[in-house]
DNA sequence: ATCCTCCGTGTAATCGATTCCACGGAGCCC
DNA sequence: GGGCTCCGTGGAATCGATTACACGGAGGAT
């Protein structure tokens, strides 16, 4: 392959100024230019992006550490990320950590040989002591929806409670008032916030939320059929489950369906994070949609003014309700219903 | 970041034998290699890959090309890539094309120009010229599920053949004689082969495929829908739909229901690729299961063989049928029907 | 006419590793 | 004891770019 000192040969200049021309350095003859890239042409040029790199102490790459691939609301990230990164002239190095401490570790540090010039991550539980290193090490660092409390990096992530409200008033307008959650894991941020919100909504209307409605998963669809077939086995069943991932809300739905229950007659459900299967699914799922091309989009440009060493802050984007048939919903209009009258005793 | 020197002088030897102790050269003393260790314990030295790859001309990094991230099978195909990939020590720069050749072209070359050792490809139609040049010019290249016809490069997929033809005897034990089909692009091969694989399965229960039961799709879910309503409108509908990729299936799906129809009683549904979501659809979906981890798997170690300068074959994985509920199975078994009698005229 | 400035250019140092080659010393054989 | 072969080691070249610095010549100011 050719090298930039063939194409000093070519064009009849030192490699230097090669390099000049190929950088839009100002003071380059236009008779030199042109000869350099006459000669880039006929060569097929293309510079070696590792020299440079080696040279300049950046990579203009990326990485990506994200705890489950599979799970459709992370795909739609890590494709807007990559989309986003790509545009930014960044490409991405991605890493499925499948929830796993010890994996995110490992990728932390391959990702640190290979010199990225920032990573970004949804952390697993408590995060992993490589992770927590190169964020305190100066290692431009962005968490995104999940963060790691005290730690001192900024966080790009969706906030549900105005939607969890939302979903709560919808529900309470439908007429349900058993209401159960089937939580993530209570190490992740998204987990217990989610039902902390969940909670907060239902006191509003003077709600409660008893421990034997608090189903305890982990994000994936098996978890989610256990929680809501002990949910079903209890004397007094709730009449919604609310699943704090669309897993989950999977799980829930098999499980609903195994017992011969319709939905939404016999029991609503609804799932954060919507996806494009709940769409499809009968009926289809209410759900509260965050908004992930622009989480993914907001994620890059904190990270690379993070890497040109500019102060960045913290983005939270609203999460919002899309209301479908699972709750008993008359329409499928995603109009958020009116804001809901704290406090209005039952 | 400390260096290798830094360690060469904190042991008290040479870059030589500093960097003979990382990489396991058998030529250094017990006492040289202890007293290396330690430092590079001790200053937390980690070697710069992007130095290493520019002395050693490799970069343990494989670029990977992917029409659409968002299928799910491709999400599960990139992840178990990434898994075997990183077993092996390399890492995974992923580009999406999106369809696209342009962009496909455009991730060839940042790949290039980032001098990965291997690139695994999932090719839109017909290709691009960046990337045809590239498999030309010697970079080692493996075609995923998707080819190039005349294009010498190892292929890694699946055959489908006997299992549409399994699919095919299902349908027809099932009473079913109107099978249509809903095709991919048909530049891509995997459009093209599911059709005539399809056609080729009918013809030996002596079924022909008219050619209004071919409905033109673009493995998208709007397309699905679209030529399920064709299919529909016909005066003589199917009474099967068969789609060639999961999202079309699932546009199929939506287009039926909307028509109040029960499946699968009204009409029968099958689809290629099988993704959890098929289980959690109402009713389940038959559909002909990749072998897709093994693909990954399989298409990683093509790929780093030809890295290492061995010989390599395509690889060709056998897919098979996963009966559910959408084409009228009594059962959920996922035994596969006995072979067919060809030619057994109705 | 002389000096200064600025512009275009080239030479060479540099980034951080790997690796070829040379060298000194130890051990072995005859 | 002289010559050989290994073995462990260090010096220096190398990978392919970027860039600091030096330099020669043109043009403007005095």
């Amino acid at each position: 392959m050719a090298g930039i000192k063939d194409v000093a040969a070519a064009a009849g200049v030192s490699v230097a100024t090669v390099s000049r021309v190929l950088n839009a350095h100002p003071s380059v003859s236009e008779d030199a230019r042109a000869r350099v890239l006459a000669a880039v042409d006929e060569l097929g040029y293309r510079p070696n992006a590792v020299a440079r790199s080696l040279r300049t102490a950046q990579t203009r790459t990326l990485g990506l550490i994200i705890s489950d691939v599979m799970n459709p609301y992370f795909t739609e990230l890590a494709r807007s990320v990559e989309e986003q990164a790509r545009a930014l002239g960044y490409s991405v190095i991605i890493g499925n950590a499948d929830e796993s401490p010890r994996l995110q570790d490992d990728h932390v540090r391959t990702l640190l040989d290979r010199r990225i010039d920032g990573l970004l991550v949804s952390p697993t539980d408590g995060g992993s002591p490589q992770l927590l290193d190169a964020a305190r090490a100066g290692t431009p660092t962005v968490f995104v929806d999940r963060w790691i409390p005290g730690v001192d990096v900024p966080v790009v992530r969706a906030d549900g409670r105005s939607a969890v409200r939302d979903l709560v008033a919808h529900l309470h307008a439908l007429g349900h008032r058993r209401l159960a959650i089937i939580a993530g894991p209570a190490a992740t941020t998204t987990g217990s916030e989610r039902v902390a919100a969940f909670r907060a909504a239902l006191g509003e209307y003077g709600l409660e939320l008893p421990e034997e409605y608090v189903g305890q998963g982990d994000f994936q669809a098996e978890s989610g059929r256990r929680a809501t077939e002990a949910f079903l086995a209890l004397p007094e069943p709730p009449e919604v489950v609310f699943a704090a991932d669309n897993l989950m809300a999977l799980g829930a739905l098999d499980a609903m369906r195994a017992r011969g229950l319709h939905i939404p007659d016999d029991i609503a459900l609804a799932a954060f994070d919507d996806i494009p299967w709940f769409v499809h699914t009968d009926p289809p799922i209410t759900a509260i949609a965050q908004p992930t091309r622009e989480l993914g989009r907001a994620a890059v440009r904190a990270l690379t003014a993070l890497i040109e060493g500019r102060r960045v802050r913290s983005v939270t984007l609203p999460a919002r309700l899309v209301v479908r048939r699972s709750c008993g919903a008359r329409s499928d209009a995603a109009a958020p219903p009116s804001r809901p009258r704290p406090r209005s005793n039952p």
